[in-house]
DNA sequence: ACCTGAACACCGTTCAAGT
DNA sequence: ACCTGAACACCGTTCAAGT
C-alpha cells in the first residue's frame, strides 16, 4: 500500500494556527512566540514569513475572505434554491460556534478594529463587502424589482443580524441561542425562509 | 461667584479611563502603564486599587451594567411609550458609535471572551441578562398574551441584532450604516416601530 | 491608606550571524 | 532560502519599602 505523507510548509502551518487562535481569542492574543512553539521554530523565524504581526493578520483575513468567496461561489442563487443557499450560508457561522465556540474571524477583528494595523483593517472590510454583495444578489433574485440601494440595506441588515447572533450566542456559549435567534429573524421576515 | 472644584478620586479616574479604552480598543489594550500615565501615578499603584487586570475588567463591566440598568429603569414600558423607550434604548448604542466609533463595552468584551478571566466573563453575562430582561418586559407589554419563552427569544434576537448592527457599523466607521440597519429591522417587524 | 522602585517572565521587533 | 540568539522597549505582576 502506498503511504501518503502530507507535507504542510511552515508558512501554511503558521496561517492555520493563526486562524484558529484569532477565531477563538482575537488578534491581540496572536503571539509569535506561541505560534513558533507550535510550529517548532523560533519566534524570530516567523518574521521571515510575515515581517510584522500586521502582515500575518492581513494574510489571515485575506485568506479567510478568499475562502468565504470560494464557498459563496458554489451556492446557487436561483430563486428555487435561495432558501437552501441561505441555510448553508448561516450554517457556516453556526459551524464556527460549534468549533469550540469560535467566531467569524472578521467579526472578532471588527471588534478589535481600533487596535488593528491599517493593512488588516482593509482586509476585514473586504470580508464585509464580499458577504454583503452576495446577500444583495440573493435578495435581488428573491424579491426582484427593488432598487439596488434597498437591496443593499437589507443585505447589510442581514449580515449585521447574523454577526450579532453569533456574537451573543458566543457570549452564552450556547448554540441553541444562535438557532433561536436566526429562527426569530426568519419569523420576522428579515431574511428569506428556508 | 462660587468656584466649583470637582475632585475625582484615583479609583474613579482609573475606571473612567479604563471604560474609554475598553470601549474603543478592548480588554487587551487596557494597559496598567498607560492608565498610570494618564492618572499621574506609577503602574504598580494601580494594583493597590485593582489587584489584577481581571479585577479592573470586572469592575468596568459591573459599573457599565449598573449604569445601563439605571437608565433602563427611567424608561417607561407603558404600551403608549414603548416606541419612544425603544428609541432611547437604541440611541444609547448609537451614541457609543458617535463617540469616536466606540462600542458597547460588553459587546467588545464578548468578542474577547476566551481571553477574559472568569470574573470578567460573569459580569459581561450579567449585562446581556439585564438587557434581555428589559426587552422581554417591553415586548410583553407590546404584544400581550405570548409565552415567556417566545418573548425571551425575541428579546435575545433584538439584542443580538442591535449588537450586530453596532459591530458592523463600527467596522465601516459609518453611523448611517447603523441607522439604515435599525430601520431595516423595524421595517421587517423584528422590533416595535417608533 | 496610598504610592514607589526594582525585579520577574512575558511580548513584538530588529539584526547580525549562521547553514 | 530559512532559521537562530541576543538585544531592545514593551507588558502585568509581585513585593519590600517608603510616607
Amino acid at each position: 500500500m502506498e503511504q501518503k505523507t502530507v507535507i504542510i510548509d511552515t508558512k501554511e502551518q503558521i496561517l492555520a494556527i493563526g486562524r484558529s487562535v484569532v477565531q477563538s481569542q482575537g488578534y491581540n492574543a496572536l503571539s509569535f512566540r506561541d505560534i513558533a512553539k507550535a510550529v517548532g521554530i523560533k519566534s524570530a523565524s516567523i518574521h521571515y514569513h510575515f515581517p510584522t504581526k500586521g502582515d500575518l493578520g492581513a494574510a489571515l483575513a485575506r485568506r479567510y475572505t478568499d475562502d468565504a468567496r470560494a464557498l459563496l461561489d458554489t451556492l446557487s442563487i436561483e430563486p428555487a434554491d435561495i432558501g437552501a443557499s441561505l441555510d448553508t450560508y448561516i450554517a457556516v457561522f453556526r459551524a464556527a460556534l460549534a468549533n469550540e465556540n469560535r467566531m467569524c474571524l472578521c467579526g472578532i477583528l471588527i471588534a478589535e478594529r481600533d487596535e488593528l494595523p491599517d493593512i488588516v483593517r482593509a482586509e476585514v472590510d473586504r470580508f464585509t463587502d464580499v458577504n454583503v454583495a452576495w446577500l444583495q444578489t440573493l435578495l435581488g433574485r428573491w424579491t426582484p424589482g427593488r432598487s439596488a440601494e434597498d437591496l443593499h440595506q437589507q443585505a447589510v441588515a442581514i449580515f449585521s443580524a447574523i454577526e450579532g447572533a453569533q456574537l451573543v450566542a458566543r457570549g452564552r456559549a450556547d448554540l441553541a441561542v444562535f438557532d433561536a435567534t436566526i429562527a426569530a429573524y426568519r419569523a420576522a421576515g428579515l431574511m428569506p425562509p428556508r
